[in-house]
DNA sequence: AAATCGTGGGC
DNA sequence: TGCCCAAGATT
């Protein structure tokens, strides 16, 4: 690593500047929600989500009193809900344990949960200047590119060798504006696709471009896996009102609502017979059901249909809400985009 | 270590 | 269209 790796890079960014709202002030509760939020999300999906938190919970207090399914509720429709629940227990362990003072070590930072190594190097430089060096999706790619990297990123190995790189990297240089820098690097100019390598201030002394692999690198090794699953959503609408249930297994969408819900095979859910089905869970009348809906999500390729019902007998763990409350609980994307083609006659 | 957790945009 | 990917963390 070139000693001017540091002040290229920083000088790069200063003059592509671009204020990110939550770095207006040093406030550390701001940082967390927008850093814990940006995981794994673009910030043009985030943004919104972003402005949403700090106006309903301007501090950590705030946040730590707010019921979890308020929480949750706000959370709808951004995904990897696990955040939000992480996001309100800690808020609640600062606020509550630490009397609203935040931690402000990387070391610290790390016990918190859902604060990883990323993120606790995030905090610790913007909000306190600690050196700690961001290590995202973008500096992985970027400094694969740069070393000609080989190995996959998605080995502990290579992810501590790149660490080590850039803590090198960040000691001469301010670490906010570093981090802020290489991620902004990352993001703009080593992009996946199309790399502006044309006035890539790095080109002379980037090893992908002189082999010719920056369309090659990073290497991923990991496969994922996808799960064929089939749901039906069975729905009564009866006096205004409908039944819902939580989710509470160890499953995806953890803490968000549904139908009464029947999970079956494709030979069921495809066959003519599915009243059958319906019948071995719940005590039903079927009146229509709804054509199969695809949710295709990371690891698992969701189909679902809707099942229309009368004289639902309510079990345990459901209960009758009325229409007009159904805003109140967070559901999952695929029931909202549903309700939202459904008008309730 | 490897699998899992959502959603939406880009091509 | 189907696949990749996105300011990762957890178990």
């Amino acid at each position: 690593m070139p000693k001017q790796f540091g002040q290229i890079l920083v000088k790069w960014a200063k003059e592509n500047f671009r204020e990110l709202p939550w770095k207006e002030d040093n406030d550390p509760y701001k940082i967390w929600i927008s850093e814990i939020i940006l995981q794994q999300t673009r910030i043009s999906q985030g943004l919104p989500y972003y402005l949403k938190f700090v106006k309903k919970y301007p501090d950590v207090f705030a946040l730590a009193k707010a019921p979890e399914n308020e929480v949750l509720k706000l959370w709808e429709g951004l995904g990897y809900y696990s955040r939000a629940r992480n996001l309100h227990h800690t808020s609640k362990v600062i606020a509550f344990e630490f009397n609203g003072r935040f931690p402000n070590t990387y070391e610290e930072l790390l016990k918190l949960k859902g604060i990883g190594p990323y993120t606790a190097a995030a905090i610790a430089s913007f909000a306190f200047g600690k050196s700690h060096p961001v290590v995202d999706g973008n500096v992985l790619r970027l400094i694969s590119r740069y070393f000609g990297i080989e190995n996959s990123i998605d080995e502990g190995q290579t992810k501590k060798y790149i660490e080590a790189i850039c803590e090198s990297a960040i000691r001469d240089q301010d670490p906010a504006i570093f981090n802020q820098a290489i991620m902004d690097f990352g993001s703009q100019i080593c992009s996946p696709k199309k790399s502006k390598c044309e006035n890539c201030v790095f080109q002379s002394n980037c090893v992908a471009f002189d082999k010719q692999m920056v369309s090659t690198l990073p290497k991923r090794t990991k496969k994922i896996r996808k799960r064929e699953r089939y749901f039906l959503f069975v729905i009564e609408h009866k006096d205004g009102k409908v039944i819902i249930e939580k989710r509470i297994a160890e499953d995806i969408w953890k803490g968000l609502y549904q139908f009464p819900l029947i999970e079956t095979t494709k030979v069921n859910f495809d066959s003519n017979g599915l009243k059958e089905i319906i019948d071995q869970k719940y005590d039903v009348e079927i009146e229509t059901i709804s054509q199969s809906i695809t949710n295709v999500l990371t690891h698992q390729t969701i189909r679902v249909k809707f099942v229309f019902t009368k004289n639902f007998k309510i079990g345990k763990g459901q209960k009758r809400i009325k229409t007009a409350s159904i805003y109140k609980y967070a559901f999952p994307r695929v029931i909202t985009r549903f309700l939202d083609e459904l008008s309730w006659d």
